[in-house]
DNA sequence: CTCTTGACTGAGAGTAACTCTCAGGTTGTA
DNA sequence: TACAACCTGAGAGTTACTCTCAGTCAAGAG
């Protein structure tokens, strides 16, 4: 069983952000000990993990929420939680080459920029540019 | 020139967000007609879009002004325009990294559900999961 | 010549997702 | 017994949108 602390370190979320989505209910079933301290069994790591997955694909968290009511409502809703992650991988993949085109504008620029600054030590006046 | 629809439209940022980005200053130069409609150069096109890449790749509002700011200085500032975008750059392909990650997460849930699909049909009982 | 339609305007309210501060409680070590 | 290191909830603050609204203006229809 974990604290807080230990899930937000081993899964790169903050504690703050941790309690912040507790408070959601995003991670059902989470026992308390005597001192009213959250400890986290080996399957709410799960779940921490998989909501940082969808979060981080871009899911809303009532989205997120929707999908880990399913999940508590077991094996019944096997497709219709398929559906939902398959939906986000799509998503994510698409968002992923998005992403992948900005960075191609930056590496463009910084390619821009290289240039720039070798000819403005030849003292040929740059273009200013953006 | 042209106008904020416009602009949107072939950036594919909504005109709402165009036209706070222009309230935070993030164009600079932009001219109006005499109906006090926003007129965009293609450079201020390319504001906009430098603007979406660093947006895009996590840059904050606040940093994007001060690298527009330098921008407007001219030549003085382009070596240190040119370590803005190369440090972003190195950030944008560590969280490009980190996204994959949780893409790959994505692809093992779904094969996970397709398995799990599969043996339903056959009446075997899945243990119930996330 | 008025009327409607459509694109723009600024102001400002609303929302999502954190992010941080604070006051307080418990426990383990010096 | 003090104090450092955790945890707690409540709530305020921040960022970046996102939307609503009332109003302006110009062009085209009747």
């Amino acid at each position: 069983m974990y604290t807080i602390n230990e899930v937000a370190n081993f899964t790169g979320l903050s504690p703050h952000t941790v309690r912040f989505y507790a408070k959601k209910e995003l991670f059902p079933n989470i026992i308390r000990n005597h001192q009213n301290v959250r400890l986290f069994s080996s399957k709410d790591v799960e779940y921490v993990e998989i909501v940082k997955a969808l979060r981080m694909t871009g899911m809303s968290l009532e989205n997120i929420k929707q999908y880990i009511d399913l999940c508590e409502q077991g094996s019944d809703t096997v497709e219709e939680r398929y559906n939902i992650i398959r939906d986000q991988q799509l998503l994510a993949e698409d968002y992923l080459q998005e992403v992948t085109q900005q960075i191609m504008l930056l590496r463009k620029k910084v390619n821009y920029y290289q240039q720039a600054i070798k000819e403005g030590e030849e003292n040929i006046i740059w273009n200013p540019h953006i």
